[in-house]
DNA sequence: GCGAACTTTAAAGTTCGCTCTAAGACAGAG
DNA sequence: CTCTGTCTTAGAGCGAACTTTAAAGTTCGC
């Protein structure tokens, strides 16, 4: 059993940031102690764990939401989340090559400048 | 030359967009006609091109207007430009690799979830 | 030279994902 | 017990990047 702290530190979000979660639906059923104080499990991790790979993937905080929902609902959701992930992972992918290709440009511009500034400089050490 | 409608065309990015990223120095001494309306050169078409790769590589619009701004001043900001654009590269290097470890945890996740909808679809068909 | 469609500006509004605040309850050390 | 620090909630606030609005000016086909 972890304090909101405990996992503060082990997920790197803020308690504000987790209870902010909760809120929002993206991690339910925390258990509580008798003074109302949230005490997460280590599945509760796990879960949390699956969250923050797909918001650094840049699923939204309303579509985790929706698959959180799902997953709560049952088996017979299996085939709506499948798609889900499936959809995202595509997403994703083709961002990351999009990503790629407009690195190369920068990449590309960063060496023109490289050799500029080399040229450059070489002007300048002759006066 | 071209109107801000050719160049929300060609770019994507909407009349307003163009606007407000000339307004936050992204874009600076587009031509006007002598009504005021604006007339993008070939050249601006290209400044835009770079702008719009690091945007899409996730840099700050504040951060853009700093490169632009250096580029404006001159050829003594070269090694500054070199700089920015070479720790900006590394900045997206390694988000992408971070993105590379998360997506693969969805996928695993992804494949985990197909197997169980398998089995569950099959329990399904037996009754 | 008229009217529809487009352009201009400044400024207000929106969405997302937090982040912080206030006011009160509770826990553990001494 | 009391003190200090952490926890609770609801709700306000914030920064980024647009997006929309309003009111006025311009352009162009007919």
């Amino acid at each position: 059993m972890y304090s909101i702290q405990d996992v503060s530190k082990k997920t790197g979000l803020t308690a504000h940031t987790l209870r902010y979660y909760e809120k929002e639906g993206l991690i339910s059923g925390v258990e509580r102690t008798q003074g109302g104080f949230r005490q997460y499990t280590d599945e509760d991790l796990e879960r949390l764990g699956l969250i923050c790979c797909l918001k650094n993937t840049g699923m939204s905080i309303q579509e985790i939401a929706r698959f959180v929902q799902l997953t709560r609902e049952g088996d017979h959701t299996l085939k709506e989340r499948v798609e889900l992930l499936r959809e995202h992972r595509e997403r994703v992918l083709e961002r990351m090559e999009e990503m790629q290709k407009h690195l190369e440009k920068v990449t590309w511009k960063l060496n023109f400048f490289s050799e500029k500034l080399r040229a450059y400089e070489a002007g300048q050490k002759k006066n």
